[in-house]
DNA sequence: GTCTACATATAGGTAGCCTACATGTAGACT
DNA sequence: AGTCTACATGTAGGCTACCTATATGTAGAC
């Protein structure tokens, strides 16, 4: 997978991970490869920085746990968080409809 | 449409523009507008040197023509672009199929 | 004489994603 | 006791593609 491909859909992956509980970033780096059946292999250099903007702009909140010894930063999406996420799914529908369409060259207009 | 959006895919978009027939750069900017149905208006300092860097690495030739007085750069599709061309519509497919994996959370997986 | 459409080009800024590295715990195995 | 792997978070710095803004010029309409 290109790296530069995710560019502008990578808050619209994580979102869309925390949307049903929350997670903390190594469980979300997992969680984006079962999802995607091995195929997205997101660095860590990539995530924790993104969850950190997102938390910044208030679309996450995150918090601290200790488990078996070892802290996690549990993050967990915020109600515009989740207004958010519908909206990036509705922009990633439109965004593969135009691209889509410039992409399927449909070479003869009428017969 | 978020401009990082179209990172990695704007050399997908050009290719496929070019595939029926030779374009300059401002014909180019206008088919991509017509085949999105208005939605891509992509600057002139986006596309002319996106068309250099592809004649570059040999996927497009051009060449300069008058016309009316005005001076254009017409380009086309070498055969390694066209051979491009494929690898960037599967590579397109691939990447929908992913991200829209991630994006279709199914909440439930057996009833 | 001015305005718009046509047409190409580049310098410089932005920002997100990645590589590489740093740090530390827990548990298994030797 | 020492090593290795999995778990877990984080940052500094680099890359690069895309954009903004600007420059330059022709043709035709008004």
């Amino acid at each position: 997978m290109n790296p530069d491909a995710l560019r502008g859909h990578m808050d619209a992956l994580l979102l869309s991970v925390l949307e049903r509980e929350p997670l903390h970033g190594y469980a979300i780096i997992e969680a984006l490869q079962e999802r995607s059946g091995g195929a997205l292999n997101v660095p860590t250099g990539t995530v924790y920085p993104a969850l950190r903007r997102l938390e910044r702009i208030g679309y996450l909140s995150s918090e601290w746990a200790t488990v078996g010894g070892r802290k996690r930063r549990t993050y967990r999406l915020t109600e515009t968080g989740r207004r958010r996420l519908e909206g990036e799914r509705s922009a990633w529908r439109e965004f593969t409809n135009v691209i889509g369409s410039v992409l399927r060259a449909e070479t003869s207009g009428l017969t």
